[in-house]
DNA sequence: TTAATTGATACTAAATCAGTATCAGTTAGG
DNA sequence: CCTAACTGATACTGATTTAGTATCAATTAA
């Protein structure tokens, strides 16, 4: 069972990066290469997140992309949402109604609670909180939170 | 993010009709009759479960399946991890070991956190809670458990 | 003018998901 | 001893999802 796919991930991780330079315009090229994320990929989501109107962009020569939001309030579980729809744990047998028979559909409940769990737990991580732990753990070794001139280590197999 | 796939949710609702019938065997038509899951894709669930030692088999005629372990002992985490995995947030980033410069890494302690959480809700709910649930909801409505006559509602599309 | 950039799509390969089909071996009961 | 009802094992299929690539047009700073 993988929780985040790919575009939850590499969002995350954009958000991340912009999140560290608020107020400048990031090119795509350079958080994929921050953040070690395909291009057209990233292009993508970025795309995806202009429409949720979680980043603003800038077109033409030194365009980019800026965060729009405040980095607290946003949380992993909007951008599951936004990527992988929303939090639910069964669709067909709880869902949908099809299960009038309520002997039948003993499951849903406990089904509702865990999904309520999950959604709040990923609704207290938020871009921010990461932010800051970032920001920490980088103290911890003497180095700047997203140091540009990190290696790219995350590679593909 | 569906969390629950056919193959899990067949077994969960296979388990329960055997829970429900303990001490005999019950052919695989019959379970899958009574909780409408494909035939041929019961059998190869059944054979899994058998493989796993939470259900053992009679063969040939009036033959079938029988549970083996206790009810309450059988937890959808472990019918989770058996049809889908481990439990993991994220793959690549995080696992693997190839994100050796920490910083990097950030999320990965709130993304193990998560897991466990997510790892001990499932745990909680068991093959034995399930049942006690739909007995009560079955007195409720004055009908048995597992009710043979019910009609299958959970049609497919 | 041009190089760097975003906007918008179209395309592909591989994996996973859900379900079907087949054949061989086993067993209870007539 | 036959046969019908089973399980055991495995191969196959079509649809969908996932992850990634490619292309072309429009925009803008220098």
């Amino acid at each position: 069972m993988k929780v985040l796919n790919k575009n939850t991930d590499y969002a995350v991780r954009a958000l991340l990066s912009l999140a560290g330079s608020q107020g400048v315009y990031m090119s795509a090229k350079t958080i994929a290469t921050e953040q070690d994320i395909p291009y057209q990929f990233l292009r993508r989501l970025l795309q995806e997140l202009i429409r949720h109107r979680l980043v603003v962009s800038r077109e033409g020569a030194s365009g980019g992309f800026m965060l729009k939001r405040d980095p607290d309030g946003i949380g992993l579980r909007e951008l599951i949402e936004i990527f992988q729809g929303p939090v639910q744990v069964s669709e067909c047998l709880f869902r949908k109604k099809l299960c009038l028979n309520r002997a039948r559909c003993v499951l849903r409940h406990q089904i509702l609670r865990i999904e309520q769990v999950v959604r709040d737990e990923f609704e207290k991580i938020t871009i921010g909180s990461l932010l800051r732990d970032l920001a920490d753990a980088g103290r911890e070794h003497g180095t700047f939170p997203l140091n540009h001139s990190a290696p790219a280590e995350c590679s593909h197999h």
